[in-house]
Formats: structure tokens, sequence, C-alpha cells
DNA sequence: TGTACATCAGTGAACGCGCGTTCACTGATGTAC
DNA sequence: TGTACATCAGTGAACGCGCGTTCACTGATGTAC
């Protein structure tokens, strides 16, 4: 793909990354072929090379996007905007949400298996494809600095590096959280999920 | 592999899981492929499968060999003996550790981002091989088991449900950590690891 | 408004390659009598 | 203590297959004049 997209084919590239996130998630990166996916959009495997020449770069661009969307998804939750041309301006929105609300509501969007098992594939690619590993840091860098903003208004009298510590230690929590709510590793109830709010809004306020 | 091993023949087993598990952790399980794993145990591909016949079974028993050394150590840490055959009763040692020192010693096998990596891999194959995830789950619910009875030693006057869902708890930010820690999603930090162990000790018994 | 042309959308066949698995085999080690 | 035999350790070549990638191609869409 060296050109411009016609509106058609900026939806047909758009449904590609969809069928390769639909099959990374339910096959796994090892038996994600690139025939499964092209199938799976209902095209033929040149075609789909004729958006992304390579593997690598259909797995990058799908990446890439279900990033972005889960930090859109942070700023819902939050109500707080981070700029992605100046990540360090937050606009302050009228009704900012407090801990428990943001807790419940990330808690919410983990429910979601698919979610969870592509976030797993993406832990793994990271973990030694380097090209793939800037792209997920600078994705938590992101997470942690949207949390660690919502810290400092919540708690303006915290110093900085204990908004940061906090700030990380929550996402830890968030996503070993994700882990084992989903049966991965484990499976939720009502008690620990309980536990869990109450720990994270302590980090986040407490 | 049918019948019995001799000593040399279970020297040699243990020198494949060796070198399957060093190959999954720098490659990756789509790049492991089982040639990597004879050339790196310096023996052929035929050879490898006397030991394990196929490729699922030799992973199998790499993951298995893992998780129960992650056990094993979880108790020296610990201080708690739990039976295999009895997973309930536990034996009460003369001194047990108290939270901080137990945390501590936790996050400290973290460093280790050879063991973190094959953790990615192993939720990675659990996320879609049944086989694969009731072993995975059965590791979780005796690590969640053995810091629950932890805990109730720590605080005998708690509930169960209490116990339990802290002991939960404490596994999803430990693991979470593990993540965030060694370079997958983000970095160390002393201010963090100081919020990590505060957080996860009192999960434990504050 | 037409027309010529460039570019984009999509097809289909073929490539070399590495994969997991199979199998027949040789040499080493253990064991029964 | 010898010997015969079964079993285990390890080799090496070959298999069919699916993989990612390449390439020449046709039809559809946009665009300049």
């Amino acid at each position: 793909m060296s050109g411009r997209l016609t509106p058609q084919g900026s939806a047909r590239r758009a449904s590609l990354l969809d069928a390769a996130e639909a099959v990374l998630v339910a096959q796994g990166n090892r038996e994600a072929s690139l025939r499964a996916i092209a199938a799976e959009a209902g095209v033929r495997i040149g075609h789909l090379q004729h958006y992304f020449p390579t593997r690598a770069d259909l797995v990058k661009a799908m990446l890439e996007r279900a990033l972005d969307r889960s930090l859109q998804r942070l700023e819902e939750v939050t109500g707080l905007r981070v700029s992605s041309d100046h990540p360090t301006a937050i606009h302050v929105p009228d009704a900012l949400r407090d801990a428990t609300d943001l807790v419940t509501a990330v808690l919410a969007d983990q429910d979601d298996p698919h979610l969870v098992r592509l976030y797993v594939e993406v832990w793994g690619m990271a973990a030694r494809e380097p090209e793939i590993a800037s792209v997920v840091r600078e994705f938590y860098g992101r997470y942690v600095g949207h949390v660690e903003a919502f810290v400092r208004h919540r708690r303006p009298g915290w110093a900085p590096e204990v908004c940061r510590a906090r700030a990380e230690t929550f996402v830890a929590l968030v996503e070993g959280a994700a882990l084992m709510r989903t049966g991965v590793t484990g499976h939720r109830s009502p008690e620990t999920d309980r536990e869990l709010v109450r720990c994270a809004a302590a980090l986040l306020e407490g």
C-alpha cells in the first residue's frame, strides 16, 4: 500500500484490522495466519497484502489501533482528556469522577474476555519484538500518566512521586485483575471484586 | 517414550525441558520450533521426539515443571508447607514470616525477566488451549490457597471470605507488578516498589 | 460533459522454506538365567 | 561370570503441509483537461 486510500479502501482496511484482531484473539499469535485473517475478512490473501505488505505491518497496525481505543475509553471513564500531541496538558472536566466510580468502570470494561485475551497477546509480543515493545510501553506510559493526573486532581496535596507510585501500582493491580477475573488464571467472585475496588480506590485517594 | 527412563534418560529429559524453556522465553511460542529446542539441547530432532512424541507433550511437561518449581519457591518464601496430596493440610512453621518480608521476597523473585517472560507465554497458551488452561488454573488455585493460608495465620480473626478475597487481590497485584516491573509494560522505580510493598502487605494483614 | 489515463481494489497462482511428525535404523545399557 | 535378549538412547532422512511473500494480472474508481 504505497499511495492514498479511497473511502472504500479505508473501510476495507478497517475491516482487515477487525479480522486480524478477531483471529488473533481466537487463535493466538502462533495460529493466526494471514490466510485465516483473509478468510475471516472474506478476501484473498493477495488482497490483504495490498494493504499490509507484511504480517508485521498488519499486526503493528492492529495493535496500535486497539491501544488507541483503550486510551480513548480511559478518557471517557475518568472524564479527563489527554491530548496525544501534548501529553501533559490535562483538561479538567466539570464533574470529575470519584475513585470508586473509576475503578468500577475499569473493572466493568475488563469483563470482556475478548479484550483481555488481546492484551495477553500484546504482552507476549511486546516481550520479544522491540518495535512492538516500544508501542506498548508508550501506551502504558500514557495510561499511567492519565491515572497519575487523576490522582493529582483528587489529592492536590500529595507529592508528585507519590501520585506516580500510586498510579503505577494501580495499573499493576488492574492489569493483574484482568488476568485473574477472566478465567485465564482465575475466576470472578463478588467478594474479591469488592476487595479489588476497595484496594484500587484506596490507591487513588486513600 | 513408552517405557521407563534410565538415570541418563531422565537427565536428558530434564535437559530437554531446560532447552524448551530457554527457547520459549527467548523466541516466544510462535518461533519456538522443535528444531530450535533440539539444537539448544544439542540433540537431533528425532531424539527429542523419543522423549516427547508431540510438541504439545513437550510444552505441557515444561510448563508443569515450571509451575511446580514456582510453588516450591512460594513455600520457601512463606515458610508454609502445602502438600500436593492434601492441599488443605498446612504445616505451621516455627517462625512465620511477616507480610512485608513475604512481599519483598516475592518481588525479588520477579526481578528475573526470564521468569516473567515465561509467565507471559503461559498466560497466552492458557487463554486458548483448554488442557493448558486447566493446569494453569490449578496452579493459581494453589497459589491463592497458599496466600490465603498465610493470611489466616497472621489474622486468625478474619472471616474466611475476607482472607480469600485478600489473597486473590494480592495475587492479582503481584502478577500485574511482574508485568510492569520487568520492562514488558513499564519499568521499575524505588518509589513504586515501596508503594507496591505497602499495598501488598496491607492486603495481607492491614 | 467526455475522454484518457493514472491509481486503487482485488484476484489467483506460484515460490521456497521451515514446520511437526513418521519411520527404519544403529549403538548403548540394563536384565534374566 | 557369561551370555542372550529386551529395552532404552540417539541418528538421519524423508513426508506432506501450511506458512509468508512475490508477482503479473483484471476490473473499478478517481482525476485532469
